[in-house]
RNA sequence: GGGCCGUUAACUCAGUUGGUAGAGUAUCUGCCUUUUAAGCAGAGAGUCGCGCGUUCGAGUCGCGCACGGCCCA
């Protein structure tokens, strides 16, 4: 259908004809001493109405064209930022400027050239040498608009990227964040590991997999839900301090908030207890978006939000009967919640135990109402299979979740370390798969041996990357924060 | 999975009670050597997402499908 449209028809012509004159349409000798940024620095040296002498050879995309019949401003963008460039056929002769005219919106040029003031005050490129860099065949979107169609600016994310710069401010925003997370846990002798993405046993998370399937070995394997089990194996073999920032992979709907490939941050600390990742965490997220924000407050959907801190610390059981209305009387009555949970439009499913309801029911009537920075602890042990139980409450892990701007960040416990524990937890789980629970972690033996080797007490934390992302760039869907969000199939 | 909305030129969008498709930007031609959403004059450009149906006639009405968005689960 492109293929027949009428300019880019035009536009591969004028390739063509390039070409027929000798002009090479895709060089790569062209040697750039300036970036826009740099030009920009230079500038300041200048005084009012100053040509430089100095010559900056540049390389860029044309933006914008405007012509004169014998010369013409151009709008010239590097990845450092965007200059005028002054075009004009005294300057740059008739052979040339007979090149330029053949130059459209979206090629790459370079240009050798001075630096001047316009009339109007503006800094420019003035040019005394101009080469074809790249000719762009389709055309570039339009200018004032942008690209609107959400369905486009996905999947040519490029053309967003080059349209609309709030979009591209996202994605630099989003570099910075994982840059200062890296910094923060660098800087405090974490060491950075990469552990499998395809597992024989998927664990560390209760969620659905991907299969995939090995044919050498014969072997099916999973994408990984999460990295836990392997950062802890870490920490048996003696890295006491680890983390990791990489994709993890659920196979779920696709929403506002879900994209089956995502982002996590998972560190671990020996000797360290879940009161000590609290601080941390605290300590953590204040450091990342005064770093990347310059400030420790931002708004989120209209949500006022303050990262300063201390932050309100709140047990599960009150923050379910004083925000969910859920007495904590029906905590273990699986029909009085279920009724509870009808009653409330909350739909669950029937092989659910009564803590996996009780969660259900936190997420969808108490985690929308936890706005401003929010630890929620005293998780039940029951829908915490890898967390380490409570000295003075046995039913009650050491866990805590970070909630912000009504959303789940980070989860964070004391690593549950008694290998014989830990076994019989999974072994819960796996009679929980059995009753139909699709949810409930396998059970990983190997992971077991690692434990009888002995875990020192370990404290460990994951943060979702990419809603905190959406956080700190006020982005009301994931798919503003993931580059390529996953998507179906293009239609013809 | 359910509900609502959308899909028209390269882009952003109009399109009336059903009568055979428009604007701005972009493109092309001409004029223009300090413009910045440059200007002036002219021109070309469409499988109206796909399919079926109703109708003398469908961008418009109905059904199905595809893709996307928002909300619910």
């Amino acid at each position: 259908m492109d293929e027949t449209s009428e300019i880019i028809r035009q536009r591969r012509e004028k390739a063509r004809g390039l070409a027929d004159q000798n002009i090479e349409l895709y060089p790569n000798d062209f040697e750039v001493s300036h970036r826009v940024d740099g030009v920009r620095e230079h500038i300041h040296q200048l005084k009012e109405g100053e040509e430089s002498t100095a010559v900056f050879a540049m390389a860029g995309r044309i933006m914008a064209l405007r012509g004169f019949g014998k010369a013409a401003f151009i709008h010239f963008r590097d990845y450092t930022g965007q200059i005028q460039a002054y075009i004009k056929r005294d300057e740059i002769g008739v052979e040339q400027y007979a090149l330029f005219k053949q130059f459209d919106v979206g090629d790459f040029i370079g240009i050798k050239g001075s630096v001047f003031q316009t009339k109007t005050g503006e800094w420019t490129l003035f040019a005394k040498e101009i080469r074809l860099l790249c000719k762009a065949i389709r055309p570039l979107p339009e200018k004032f608009h942008g690209l609107r169609d959400p369905e486009k600016r996905y999947r040519q994310r490029y053309l967003d990227l080059l349209m609309n710069p709030n979009v591209r401010d996202v994605f630099i925003k989003r570099a910075r964040i994982i840059e200062s997370f890296r910094n923060f846990l660098l800087e405090r002798s974490f060491l950075e590991v990469e552990t499998p993405m395809m597992q024989p046993v998927p664990g560390g998370a209760e969620a659905t997999p991907f299969k995939t399937f090995h044919d050498a070995l014969g072997m099916e394997l999973f994408l990984r839900i999460a990295p836990e089990l392997y950062l802890k194996r870490l920490v048996v073999g003696g890295f006491e301090r680890v983390f990791e920032i990489n994709r993890s992979f659920r196979n779920e709907g696709i929403s506002s908030r879900h994209n089956p490939e995502f982002t996590m941050l998972e560190f671990y600390q020996a000797y360290a207890t879940y009161e000590d990742l609290m601080s941390l965490t605290e300590e953590m997220f204040r450091f990342v978006t005064q770093r990347v924000l310059g400030e420790t407050h931002f708004t989120y959907q209209g949500n006022a939000i303050d990262m300063t801190g201390p932050w309100r610390r709140l047990t599960l059981k009150d923050a379910l009967s004083e925000l969910g209305g859920i007495e904590p009387s029906m905590w273990n009555d699986r029909q009085r919640l279920l009724d509870f949970a009808k009653s409330e439009g909350v739909e669950i499913k029937k092989a659910r135990r009564a803590g996996n309801i009780l969660m259900k029911l936190f997420d969808v009537l108490v985690e929308p109402k936890l706005i401003e920075p929010t630890f929620v602890v005293g998780y039940p042990v029951e829908v915490s299979p890898l967390a380490r139980r409570s000295s003075e409450e046995p039913d009650i892990t050491e866990r805590f979740e970070l909630f912000i701007g009504g959303r789940e960040i980070a989860n964070g416990f004391s690593e549950l370390n008694d290998p014989s524990d830990q076994k019989r937890r999974f072994l819960d789980q796996v009679a929980n798969r059995e009753d139909g629970d699709q949810e409930a972690h396998h059970m990983d033996e190997d992971y077991v041996v690692a434990l009888e080797y002995g875990m020192p007490s370990t404290a460990g934390e994951g943060v979702g990357i990419d809603r905190f992302v959406m956080l700190l760039t006020d982005s009301a869907s994931i798919r503003e924060v993931i580059l390529f969000p996953q998507l179906r199939k293009a239609g013809q």
